[in-house]
DNA sequence: TTGTATGCGTTATCAT
DNA sequence: ATGATAACGCATACAA
């Protein structure tokens, strides 16, 4: 008897239904087959409450219907919204999807597409800050927010029309002088568009202001801002109206600090972030913010991967953003 | 020639080192292999750019280091918080996750394990509300903050304790009259006990509550509570002083409402939420909460789930919660 | 200690 | 149309 507890396989299926494992293939793959066969093997699969083994089949096929996904984490908002729409998705295409969270840590980051690359996924989708990062040519590749070499197609919003979105907001809703605070990685990523974009804006329209910049990578901290948003008022008088924030998250921060300086937002200063992510999952936005589409990005992050019959794919996908209101504005 | 171009396998390495595969399987095993054998096969590894395909591992031994992970989403923050420190978990005991969002639909749930079933997992960790999940007894299963069956450990931070804590901080603070306002699953699932532990506090500190009840299964919506909240307040003069929210969700819109109310958290209302997440990943709670150790949840998940030497498994597991202070009690 | 041969479950190519 | 059989890449018992 041998095996007896083990898992049924293909073969008991054949041996049930008295036909070749063959013939249960085929039914299993939905080829043509005879309809007593048909009905014959069916039967035996459900008997034997029989499940295909996606192990052998992905060693038979070298497909394995699995991507893996590269993100820093996903407890913050923005990066969680991200990671679900993927695996949205990829679920919508049964496709699975294996997650690595890396928290941004270089090796990490490195592992995870050697472990991906060991384990024969169909591709990789991934939101990585190394800038070494060594990607073998032969298994297809999607980055959002970095440009990571021209073979390799990057999805991210149009984040130079979101800066530059943000400073007509500004225009518009009655500003003369705006900050423009950003902390993010030094990398050429796209992110950093929104900051060119924004001077942009301001110029068209005319915008007085200023920016602030902190770095990742240099260990600055968020409330490095504070002296200098400090530095712009004089004797409780701000000398802007408005601070345009790089995230959302930031802008949170910073409101803060703000309120505790006695300034009111909106009443005194009006303040825009970016990204648009909703707390909670709720459907209101926390602040006026320029709103990533996130679920779009997913889905061309998707399609882009898995879309062989492209020839040559486009090395950058810039997809349009939206203003939110979302209280911090008037 | 034929598969010239196609991956490197052990046989490749094997040739290359001119010793045979089982040496070059030892090598990569870490089995007793001699020094110059050693080296000849590692450098042929990694001539090579040789990978072990993980399928045809997996094929083998049947066991694949990979955890299915179904959970609802990852946008909402805690659900965000749970998928990822289910990650790090697996991550450190070097177990790939797949994962899967179900939105709570009953039907994905039990899809989501079919599919795990067939992919020949080492377990599954699902926090479910399907009510008939059907699970096969042969699959690894953990389950978070609900009890599915006496043969599937349950873990969830300790609801009916969190509750009680609640309560007793209530009195503490000189709350006289407490509201707890719950929405959620009608399901017998662990976060129910909470409203019991919080009757228990109540009894235990004299303190006078009154409970409202809005269930997800008939459609209630979160604004159902308003008039509730508004049949407490009598000429502009509340006949509460303190709110005790299901979730901080929850806290959240409640708390806009009670405020346009013309009622100042923490000055007229104390509120106290439950479950601990930091929005955007921040380290500051957005309101004072019951929190939950979502990390050691994670953990002990893994644990109990990996653990094949375990004879008989905990049905229930609660963890120890702990309150933080977080600006809406005084 | 090292090499050889078999099997894991599936699919595809043959004959039949 | 159906059945037998050879791969897919690896691990392991067994032989050398």
């Amino acid at each position: 008897m041998g095996k007896e507890n083990s898992k049924p396989t293909i073969v008991d299926v054949a041996n049930l239904a008295g036909v070749s494992v063959g013939t249960v293939s085929k039914v299993i793959n939905g080829k043509s087959v005879g309809e007593s066969y048909q009905k014959k093997v069916k039967n035996a699969i459900r008997a034997l409450n029989y499940k295909v083994n996606s192990y052998a089949q992905g060693l038979k096929a070298s497909k394995t219907y699995t991507v893996v996904v590269i993100i820093p984490n996903t407890y913050h908002s923005f990066f969680g919204d991200v990671a679900h729409h993927l695996n949205v998705a990829l679920t919508k295409r049964n496709y699975k999807m294996i997650m690595f969270c890396t928290e941004q840590n270089p090796d990490l980051e490195q592992d995870s597409i050697d472990l991906a690359l060991q384990n024969k996924v169909d591709g990789i989708i991934g939101l990585t800050y190394n800038p070494n990062l060594v990607i073998s040519e032969n298994v297809p590749f999607v980055s959002i927010d970095r440009a990571i070499s021209p073979s390799i197609p990057c999805v991210a919003c149009d984040n130079f029309a979101g800066g530059q979105l943000a400073a007509e907001k500004f225009a518009e809703l009655g500003c003369k002088r705006v900050l423009y605070l950003r902390k993010g990685s030094d990398l050429n990523n796209e992110p950093n568009k929104r900051k060119a974009g924004f001077e942009n804006g301001c110029a068209l329209k005319g915008l007085d202001y200023e920016v602030k910049m902190l770095s990742d990578e240099m260990g600055d901290s968020v409330y490095d801002f504070v002296p200098f948003i400090k530095s712009h008022i004089k004797k409780g008088k701000p000398d802007f109206d408005g601070i345009f924030c790089s995230t959302d998250s930031l802008l949170h921060i910073i409101k803060g600090e703000i309120e505790k300086m006695g300034l009111r937002v909106p009443e005194d200063i009006q303040m825009i972030g970016f990204d648009g992510v909703r707390e909670h999952g709720f459907l209101e936005y926390t602040c006026s913010t320029i709103v990533q589409p996130v679920e779009a990005i997913a889905e061309m992050c998707v399609d882009l991967l898995l879309s062989d019959n492209m020839k040559t794919k486009p090395p950058l996908v810039c997809l349009p953003v939206t203003f939110a209101e979302g209280g911090t504005t008037r």
